[in-house]
RNA sequence: GGGCGAUUGGCGCAGCGGUAGCGCGCUUCCCUGACACGGAAGAGGUCACUGGUUCGAACCCAGUAUCGCCCACCA
């Protein structure tokens, strides 16, 4: 039959047992849908409430952006977080999962303003009966209050959100999907807001004009953990500035900061230009004085050796600046263009009328005109020469980032104090890591640290910085006294929310307030995923019950990121560490090992994976993943994920179709037989092995052994006992092999649970009460309790077994072909175990002739089996 | 430049001190009363290289090479 065609579990029972109804053609097409909507129906995973705090396993993971598509590696990250949590809950744990959706952020701004056509500006107030344009209009954009605008961000996340939750109860995660929170909701926007007042309040937070990393394109801050550094093409152009003794080369590529420089920099023991340190030159172009001066940061062999200090275009620059006390010669603005007046310093009638030709350009456009000025003044020495260089990026921005002087609210982490950089240190020895060495990344990035961590964001869609500024006289706002609000006023939007002892007539007047009008990071919300998810300040007795939490997964890149900045907001509040683990996934690499973008178009789509192979066959690959390892996609090992699924369909049917009683006390009292003694010997191994493996968080070898003993218990075992078990040899022989089956298929299958939760779920249902999902974990002394029992006979009957079949196999003849003669030759207790299951070794290799055995004398125990036989001629 | 991984049959991986394993692929065969969305048997590796420790090393130590990742590198 080559039927192809998807076909649906049918409830037609057949067994004669009525306590057991097996489909006649069991599939699993429809598993999903049926029980992901039995699970919901039944609260299968609902976190229970009362379990005292040794009972409860909570985990943090990561939420995903709505806005954006869910790789492949994203889906065996979860996959994998919820094969611990479905472990733990089997192990008779309150396992507290619950999943949040990252709507917060530049993605869904951007959707906001295109879809609607609206402009957030906080200036307006807030209006309750707002209503979008009936037509968006990209060019005449409408514009909104803050309050309004996230509204309508959560109305388009809405049903972003609605299918990452339908796609999540696809692949089976065992989220209590009660405790779903979104970043930008209410509760997210209180937490955030309650915990940004208390750093303020003990200082671990604070506000500073400095020169920032800026994207030009957002028009936003960045801090450094969002930074991402790129090979980009450059020109070195080599300058003269004009010293007393004549021309002082310099090579940059960045000839348009010429403007912005405030000095020249080499190394103190550089004796090119040691008698130069302490004199002035004068810029070309500009003729405007700079000091030549002596810094150790300056590298002798990098370009000329000397390097022009620019306020400001690199992080060096700003390092000269700060430690030498150099004065700001600002340029570019927050928009990424030359300022439109001409700076104050630049005097002379010639460099005014040459700086109009860089007024209000673009860095890139002010460099092509800086270079025609200097070609012209004569101060280009030589034609510019290609370069790679590197710059940094805003990892979603595609233009380098340029460093302009802004206030910014900031956070300390440790940048700016070893001290604290310790603590943090010492924070992460505290985690235990899986795999080890992920700690690594940790240490290095928090030892790395240059600053401080830039929590503002010039942008609206956002947690708002819960703050007001007082106004002067002049209209001047007050920055070092921020008013705040009482927390049980949070969530606030002080754009439309008035400070106490104000009303909303004084908002931006002189003597007046102002609120804060950035917003806070999206790392800075999703840094208090544990708070947020146990409702901290909200419902302390289950945040006692569940913080700190057990488990954070999530995978390598954004340890820097989400990992670090929630060790940094729960050290400073609760002085731990929000978890005792943390399990780092790999990524799935495309299959040239790439890492898969939407740019390069290699981003697999889980839904069509999904629906092609089954949620059991992704989670099986999922599940073959170690933590921490990268992979590159692969589709075939779907297909031997679902071949397993389907396997343990069969074999299940086939076990169950025989007629076996669930849950039967004394089971394994009828279990008799020295074959189906050794298989459930050989079981208890596994069940340990399993056991242990999960405990050390090892979910691939758990699967593993499991997976190994099922292919040879379908493979062997059921192969052998099938004759006798259909009552070939009488009742009691039978009965002993049903149980036996029954014993192990209830065992394996709680196994499986954890990896593959439809199809064991759909086979529990076939014969036992409940669901398999709160089935207590297998225990070898309690679900295999008998004693004696020698994993050997299985084997040796086996091994015997296969050379039967390589016999016949060599003959090109049919495994039903009768073998009419045969000798095993082996060692002596291999060859006793093959005699105790001669006869289903009889039964299954159809040998009807007379068998011997040859006890090889200089065999070693643990030899091979040999086998040869005389094949009966058809 | 600093750090971390990896290197085992054609491919993907496990093993981490005691006679080389698994899956896929490949070859040959089989529709046997759970399963052809299946089953059976088989071929295939001096475990990157060089030293060392050990009775014994794929496994431990030192070094080398290649690949990958993180961080730094912006004159």
């Amino acid at each position: 039959m080559t039927d192809r065609e998807p076909r649906r579990a049918q409830e037609s029972p057949t067994a004669a047992n009525a306590a057991v109804a097996v489909p006649e053609r069991p599939a699993l097409e429809g598993l999903e849908e049926k029980w992901s909507a039995a699970w919901e129906a039944q609260g299968t995973y609902r976190f229970d409430v009362t379990a005292n705090r040794e009972q409860v396993y909570a985990i943090d993971t990561p939420p995903p952006t709505v806005s954006g598509t869910l790789h492949f590696g994203s889906v065996c990250s979860y996959t994998q977080c919820d094969l611990v949590a479905r472990y733990q809950r089997m192990r008779g744990r309150a396992v507290f999962y619950p999943m949040g959706w990252d709507d917060n952020g530049l993605p869904t701004e951007r959707r906001v303003q295109n879809y609607f056509g609206v402009r957030c500006d906080p200036q307006v107030p807030y209006d309750e009966h707002f209503a979008p344009p009936d037509k968006a209009d990209a060019k005449r954009q409408v514009p909104v209050s803050r309050g309004n605008f996230i509204e309508l961000c959560q109305l388009l996340t809405a049903d972003d959100e609605v299918a990452f939750e339908a796609l999540f109860r696809q692949l089976g995660l065992s989220v209590d999907w009660g405790y779903l929170y979104t970043t930008i909701g209410a509760e997210s926007r209180a937490v955030s807001q309650r915990m940004f007042l208390r750093n303020l309040a003990r200082g671990d937070a604070y506000q500073a004009e400095a020169p920032t990393l800026w994207d030009v394109t957002f028009q936003t801050a960045v801090a450094q953990a969002e930074l991402e550094a790129r090979d980009y093409p450059g020109h070195y152009h080599r300058v003269a500035f004009h010293g007393p003794a004549g021309p002082v080369y310099v090579e940059t590529t960045r000839p348009e900061l010429v403007v912005a420089c405030v000095a020249l920099v080499a190394h103190p023991d550089d004796e090119r230009y040691r008698p130069l340190f302490g004199t002035t030159v004068r810029s070309p172009v500009f003729d405007v004085e700079v000091p030549v001066l002596a810094h150790p940061g300056a590298e002798p062999d990098k370009g000329a050796g000397i390097a022009m200090c620019c306020t400001f275009g690199d992080l060096a620059d700003v390092t000269w600046w700060r430690e030498l006390q150099l004065p700001v010669r600002a340029v570019i603005g927050r928009d990424g263009r030359f300022s439109r007046e001409t700076p104050p310093w630049v005097a002379s009638p010639a460099a005014s009328s040459a700086y109009e030709q860089l007024a209000g350009k673009s860095v890139f456009s002010a460099r092509e005109g800086m270079v025609a000025l200097l070609r012209a003044s004569g101060d280009l020495d030589g034609e510019p020469v290609a370069t790679q260089r590197v710059a940094n990026f805003y990892e979603k921005g595609d233009k380098p980032l340029e460093i302009v002087a802004t206030r910014q609210w900031y956070i300390r982490n440790g940048g700016r104090d070893a001290e604290l950089r310790r603590e943090l240190v010492a924070r992460g020895d505290e985690l235990k890591w899986t795999p080890p060495y992920m700690k690594h990344r940790y240490d290095n990035w928090v030892e790395g640290l240059n600053g401080d961590w830039l929590v503002s964001r010039q942008r609206y869609f956002g947690v708002p910085f819960p703050v007001w500024y007082r106004l002067d006289e002049a209209g001047e706002p007050d920055y070092d006294k921020p008013m705040v609000p009482a927390e049980e006023l949070l969530p606030i939007d002080p754009a439309t929310a008035v400070p106490e002892g104000y009303d909303e007539a004084q908002r931006g007047q002189p003597g007046g307030f102002v609120g804060d009008p950035d917003v806070m990071d999206t790392w800075a919300t999703s840094s208090l995923t544990p708070q947020i998810a146990g409702r901290w300040g909200t419902d302390d007795e289950l945040f006692q019950r569940v913080f700190p939490m057990d488990l954070c997964t999530q995978a390598h890149d954004i340890i820097r990121t989400w990992l670090f900045s929630r060790i940094v907001r729960s050290h400073f509040e609760h002085e731990c560490v929000p978890w005792r683990r943390a399990m780092i996934s790999g990524f799935v690499l495309d299959p040239d090992r790439k890492k898969m973008s939407k740019s390069k178009g290699n981003v697999m789509v889980p839904t069509d994976l999904l629906a092609r192979y089954g949620s059991d066959a992704i989670r099986w690959r999922a599940a073959s993943l170690r933590p921490g390892l990268d992979s590159a996609f692969d589709e075939h090992p779907l297909k031997i994920g679902r071949r397993l699924a389907i396997k343990i369909l069969n074999a299940s049917k086939f076990a169950l179709g025989l007629g076996v009683t669930a849950g039967e006390a004394g089971l394994l009292s009828a279990v008799t037989n020295p074959l189906d003694r050794s298989m459930l010997a050989a079981l208890r191994l596994v069940v340990e092995e399993a056991t242990d493996a999960f405990d050390r968080y090892d979910y691939t070898t758990a699967l593993d052994v499991t997976e190994r003993f099922f292919w040879s218990f379908c493979d062997d075992y059921v192969e052998l006992v099938k004759e006798r078990a259909y009552g070939a040899r009488g009742e009691d022989a039978a009965a002993s092999a049903r149980a036996a089956l029954a014993v192990a298929l209830s065992v394996l299958l709680r196994l499986f649970a954890p990896v593959l939760p439809f199809v064991t779920e759909e086979v529990w249902s076939w014969w036992q009460e409940g669901s398999v999902h709160r089935a207590r974990w297998p225990e070898s002394d309690r679900d295999l309790a008998m004693s004696g029992g020698d994993p050997g006979v299985l084997a040796a009957a086996g091994e015997a077994l296969s050379g039967i079949r390589g016999v016949k196999s060599a003959a090109k003849v049919s495994m039903r072909t009768e073998v009419t003669a045969a000798t095993f030759q082996g060692p002596a207790d291999s060859l006793a175990a093959v005699r105790a299951a001669m006869d289903d070794l009889r039964a299954a290799g159809h040998v009807t002739g007379e068998v011997t055995f040859d006890p090889a004398a200089a065999a070693a125990a643990g030899d091979p089996i040999t086998v040869t036989a005389t094949l009966a001629t058809s």
